[in-house]
This record gives C-alpha cells, structure tokens and sequence, in this order.
DNA sequence: CGTTTCGTTGATAGTACTCAAGTGGTGTGG
DNA sequence: CCACACCACTTGAGTACTATCAACGAAACG
C-alpha cells in the first residue's frame, strides 16, 4: 500500500537500468483534504511556531533543512528533510536563529498539530507509518551527529555526496549525475566546514576523479564505488537514503 | 494528567527551594501490562532487532546510551536517554557495533513494535503524547549534533554539565549537586573529544571554580550562573532537560 | 606490597580555521 | 562591444585547536 509519507520525488538510484522513472501517481489521502498546500520558494523560511499551538508540515517534493544562527559563528544546517518527511516545532531545538527552510522549490503540506494528531487516531496504519517515519528521521539526526562529531572533512563531503547521490542521483553514461540543490555555503554549514576548507576539500575530490562539477550545481561522481570506499558511513547510508528497489 | 512518558525519575533543579521531592505515585497505564519489565546492569547491551521484528523500549528509571564503533575509531555515544524515553531500532542508525546500552543501572519497559502502535492507536492521548515525546527526542539529537559540530570542547564539556544539572542535579549548600552516572571515557565519547583532550578540559574547569570533583563521579557545581555562561546553548538545554516547574 | 588501571600532564604533529590575495564568471553601464 | 564592478570560488600562509604518544602519579585491587 503506497503512503503520503513514503517518497514521491526520489528518484532512486539503480545500477543495472537508467533510473528516470516515471513518478508514481498518488491515492487520495484524508491528510490532503485537511491540509494547505504551499508552495516554498528557495530560502524562504516557513513559520515555526511554539508549542501548543504546533503545526505540522509534510515535505511533499523538494529539499528542506533546518538552520540555526548561532552568536558570533557561521550558520548551521543541522538537517536536511525530504519528501516524506515530517516536521514539527518540537522537533527543533530552541536554538538562537532556528528556522525550517526551503533550500530548493518545494511543495510542503501544512496543518495543525491537532488535526495531524486527530487524522492520525483515525487510521492506525498511517500512524504506525508516521511512528516509522519519524523514527527514521531521528536515526538520520543521530548519524548526522556521528558523521560530525568522528568524521574528517574528506569523509564528511563524501558521506555527504553518498547522501545525495542515493536520494537525487540519476544514472549517466559517465556515472551518477547529482542536480545538486545546495550551495557551497549550504554544504559547508550543514558538515560543520569552513567554506574555505570545503574548497580544498572539492579539489582534492576532483583531482581525484572522484567529482566532475560542472555550473548550476551539476555534478557528476565518475566512481561511485571509491566515492563511497572514501566513507565509513556507506552502508549506513544505504539503508537510509536508498530507496527500498535499490536497498534490495 | 500524568502519564507515563512523562519523567518520573528526574530530580528538578529547582533554585528557589530544595530539591529531592518525593516521587509522584504513577497511575496504572495499558501499557503496563503488556510491556515486559526488564532491569540492566551498568554497561548492559539491550537486544536491538531489525525491522520488521522490532521491540520498542521505554525508559523507566536510569540512564542509557546509543553507543557505536567505528572502525579503527574510538567508541562514539551518540545519545542519552531519560526515563520516559521511547526507543525503537529503527530510530538507530545502522552503524558498526550500534546497541542500545544502559549506563547506569535501570529499569526499562520492553515490548514489542506492533504491541506498542496497537496500544497507542487505542488511546489517543497517549498516541499524542508519545508523538511529543519522540519529537523532543529528535529535538535532543539534532541539539547534539550542533553542540559536537561546531563547540570547542570547553563550550561541548559546559553543556553537558548544564544538562546533567539540569536532569540529575540536587541544590546543596555550596551549589548543586550531581552523581555523573557517566565515566570519563563515557563524557570523551559522548562530546566527540579524546580522553586526554577532556582531562585538560575538567583542569581548566576545577582551576577556573566551575567544577569540584570527588569520587566515585560525585561533582559539585559552585557557580551555575558562570557555568550556564560557558555554553552558548544554556538557554536550549533548559528548554529541553529542565522539568517543567523549573523552565517556568 | 606489588600490580593494574585510570587519570593527569608534557611534547609533538595533524587538521581545520582565519585572514588575505588572486582568479574567473556575471551583470551593468558606458 | 568593451570596461568596470561585483560576487563566488580558489589558493596560500599563519594560527588555533585537538589528537596522538609517552611518561608520570594516584587510586583500586589482589
């Protein structure tokens, strides 16, 4: 049975055929009649209010973090959300600046927490399905937390990559293109870099053919296999960023 | 209306008056009597199975960690749990050596995924209140990551100090009170720090009057005004460990 | 009392940050 | 069409922080 809370943009990644694949059509869904719609342009910040009165978003296609503005020091992207996702405040550290932003053109459905929670109680399999998909949120934070608080700066692009490469790639004659949706400064904030450093960080992946960058954010990863025998996370992320097709 | 996912362990720091309140009688709970006591010693490794057979646990008194090891690394703690905490395999990502491990000895409820989602779907208030919780839990783990990704170590070491106060802290005459339940080697994990790095740390700690430490992990806190000064996160920690009559 | 373990401290090296200069592309106005 | 300003990216040199390794001291244990 297909969910509003599974993938509907990710294009999976697959080694034996050109992914592509046409986008599945969606069942109708109570969420949808309950829901708003809205459409986030890039950068725009979405409303994050305070518990009680909470409210629910739903990524429904497009990239979304969450960022923090600490005193003093550069932004922080502490996570990235996909389709699918579910975000709420609470979810969110109190953090000085923290705000859910768009960081490509999304679609988001937006509803209160009560009603989230009421439509939840009426159908026990959609809320099991969002109890998983939480849950695999929180398993993503926490081994964001590890790539962080371990990893170098050469094992964290390439997590990263990896990352994004699962969930956005598209299989080329050359390798697996990424349209990559982040800037350079959205990259070094969310690894905990210095824009500086991430610069070295590229020229040493493309002196090492592990990246071809061309303008507008396309990439292309030439060698997927030594991408990822350049990260200790790998298999890790397979099992959360792939899609269930490439997962088996 | 109390309910199980609310602490029942925690000790408020509570700056007006003494702490150490007694413990509030819990109400009898469904969950109770499907849920398998289960009690671990120090350094206990709770069974996490893979989905689909997944066991979901619930805090009751103690504390636990998420452990994990890296490859040719030092052991990581990725995060803390609390009583009231839900754990479920799912929401640890799928690292080397991940397992769920007590660091104290305590007291869990254990009892299977599809008992837990059955239970919740019959009560939607506790359905809400678990979405809560496991939000707040999400909220602890992304904090994490923004602690360990961008603090040097004496704001990383000052924050966690700030958290144990604020979950496990007792008010004594000179200061407040805590019984780390966690040793060197488990703050050095936790804070992504080397165990000698955190050594200088807690020297410069003692010499600067925010630390005194005696043994067997009991530690006093003489100044916590200058210690909350430390980190730049006092303010979110307090949002998301201090109890509620404390936050108010 | 000796052994083991843990914690501390010093010296050294590796990594990333900061600051600064240089490069390339883009857009605007002459 | 060119000149210029502007911005993002790159690269180099110096600095700050932490990891690593080794030695020392203290406490726990037999």
């Amino acid at each position: 049975m297909m969910s509003i809370f599974q993938n509907a943009a990710a294009q999976p990644v697959n080694h034996e055929q050109t992914a592509l694949a046409p986008k599945i059509a969606e069942p109708a869904s109570a969420l949808c009649e309950h829901a708003t719609p809205v459409r986030a342009r890039r950068r725009q910040r979405l409303v994050l209010e305070h518990p009680p009165s909470e409210t629910v978003y739903i990524v429904r296609s497009g990239l979304l973090g969450i960022e923090a503005l600490p005193a003093g020091k550069h932004r922080q992207l502490l996570e990235l959300f996909y389709p699918g996702d579910i975000i709420r405040r609470s979810q969110v550290p109190n953090l000085p600046g923290a705000s859910l932003t768009a960081l490509t053109l999304s679609e988001v459905w937006r509803l209160p927490a009560h009603s989230f929670e009421a439509l939840l109680a009426a159908s026990p399999e959609q809320n099991a399905q969002a109890q998983r998909r939480v849950a695999e949120q929180h398993a993503r934070a926490t081994l964001h937390a590890s790539i962080v608080g371990t990893l170098n700066g050469d094992e964290r692009f390439a997590s990263l990559l990896v990352e994004l490469g699962l969930r956005l790639g598209n299989i080329g004659p050359a390798g697996i293109t990424v349209d990559v949706p982040l800037s350079r400064t959205d990259i070094a904030d969310y690894l905990a870099l210095n824009p500086d450093t991430l610069s070295r960080i590229t020229s040493r992946f493309k002196a090492r053919g592990l990246l071809t960058q061309f303008g507008g954010g396309h990439t292309l990863i030439p060698a997927w296999e030594a991408l990822c025998a350049s990260t200790p996370v790998a298999a890790t992320l397979q099992t959360l960023h792939a899609p269930p097709a490439a997962t088996a």
